[in-house]
DNA sequence: TCTGGGGTCCTAGGACCC
DNA sequence: TCTGGGGTCCTAGGACCC
């Protein structure tokens, strides 16, 4: 068997923790820039808010109107709790997946033994006392099962097991197919046209071969796990394929130098995640990008530099980007937005030496003291001088809370 | 005035090789 | 007039997730 413990309204709930007069009001977390709302409390989406990525503009109305609380993101808050989460989850299961900030797939092989119930309602108390942020259990045979019961627990005490065939079809039978893990409106689509409505109706569609062809290779297996046969294994957490670095910028900006001290503090952050998880890259993409909400001529900038060995060298990394950003910069646009993505990730110590290459990372012992004294002294205490030092591309954030968790300086005061 | 960010997986099709 | 066949590797783009 695999549960599936999933935070409710995770970031409002982070909030709300260290905001406990927000109890009982409506909740809204605001995108990167303040620009879109993303994440909801269950009673702002009992008064109608609910759609993902609204603009911040667009529902300022009846922001106001409800008397909804707004918090800008607070990411270094979000991680420090969905750790704490994850902690507790570790001690219920031999095996732990976290799939994402806000939930954890646990492998429960042999548990059949215990009450799975009275398990998940356990799990479900003990992180709202340890940590006050509610949750989801959902225990089921596989994956996409376990995805659809936690689901269906929400609106259930928060606790749903499917264990037999008959408990399985029964919730299936009234259980949207566009709401099953990995279909989305393009899926869903595509399945209403053969007349799937239900996950039970997916579960029984006989023709195989269709499937395969119109939702490849992805939707057959979902279609496997519905019927009980295990396709999703538990993952091990595994080095990123891509690490990305992107940002909309405060307002459209025209000057080259501001884009290229964005640049560098886009490298630098992907340069750190990089060391990080001990790998060098091979390739360092840097895209710039025009506002597509205006009506104005567009301009989509992108292109690659590789290197001849793997680096996580950030100084070397900023000019790789930069000469990237020459080559793709065009001037008299206003540039809304830009990014830096590394490619090629491998280990570091499976990285290809060049046999003629006489250009080692000169800096790697840089790099790593650079890294401790931010570890200790809180992120960028050091960085390049080509990230600048007025970040005037900079995002706005005009409702963030304090890093409580993480931060000496901002503990909560109870007064 | 204001419109997010960071990932994964799969496939088709091009480039290349013999 | 007629213009191989089969294989691998890589990448862009679509779909999906949170």
């Amino acid at each position: 068997m695999i549960g599936l413990v999933d935070c409710n309204s995770f970031y409002c709930s982070c909030e709300r923790v260290f905001n406990p007069q927000t109890r009982g009001q409506p909740i809204i977390v605001l995108s990167n820039n303040d620009g879109c709302a993303i994440a909801y409390s269950k009673e702002a989406k009992a008064i109608g808010f609910g759609q993902m990525c609204e603009p911040f503009f667009e529902v300022q109305e009846r922001i106001k109107k409800h008397n909804v609380v707004v918090f800008s993101s607070n990411y270094t808050l979000y991680d420090d709790m969905s750790k704490r989460v994850m902690a507790i989850l570790n001690n219920y299961t031999p095996n732990l997946e976290v799939y994402s900030v806000d939930e954890a797939f646990l492998s429960l092989d042999g548990y059949q033994k215990y009450d799975l119930l009275d398990y998940g309602k356990k799990i479900r108390k003990d992180i709202l006392t340890s940590t006050g942020i509610p949750v989801g259990v959902g225990i089921a045979p596989t994956k996409v099962l376990a995805k659809a019961a936690n689901k269906i627990s929400k609106k259930n005490n928060g606790v749903c097991v499917l264990s037999n065939e008959a408990d399985i079809d029964a919730a299936l039978k009234v259980f949207p197919v566009k709401d099953l893990w990995g279909i989305g409106s393009a899926g869903t689509r595509k399945l209403n046209l053969l007349g799937i409505k239900t996950a039970y109706e997916f579960k029984m569609y006989k023709n195989d071969k269709m499937i395969q062809k119109i939702l490849t290779k992805t939707g057959r297996e979902i279609q496997e796990e519905l019927r009980g046969v295990s396709c999703l294994e538990m993952q091990q957490v595994e080095d990123k394929e891509k690490i990305a670095n992107t940002r909309s910028f405060g307002k459209d900006t025209y000057d080259k130098r501001e884009i290229r001290e964005a640049i560098a503090t886009f490298t630098t952050k992907t340069a750190e995640k990089l060391r990080y998880q001990d790998s060098v890259c091979f390739g360092l993409s840097v895209f710039i990008h025009t506002n597509a909400f205006k009506d104005i001529e567009q301009y989509y900038g992108v292109a690659t530099h590789n290197f001849i060995t793997g680096t996580s060298d950030t100084v070397k990394m900023i000019k790789a980007a930069w000469h990237v950003l020459d080559k793709i910069y065009r001037p008299g646009l206003g540039y809304k937005k830009g990014g830096v993505i590394l490619n090629g990730i491998v280990p570091k110590n499976e990285n290809q030496m060049n046999l003629f290459s006489n250009d080692p990372d000169s800096s790697d012992k840089l790099s790593e003291v650079i890294d401790q004294i931010n570890n200790r002294f809180g992120p960028r205490t050091v960085k390049s001088a080509a990230c600048g030092t007025r970040q005037a591309w900079k995002l706005r954030a005009d409702y963030i809370s304090k890093r409580f968790t993480t931060n000496w300086n901002e503990l909560l005061v109870i007064s």
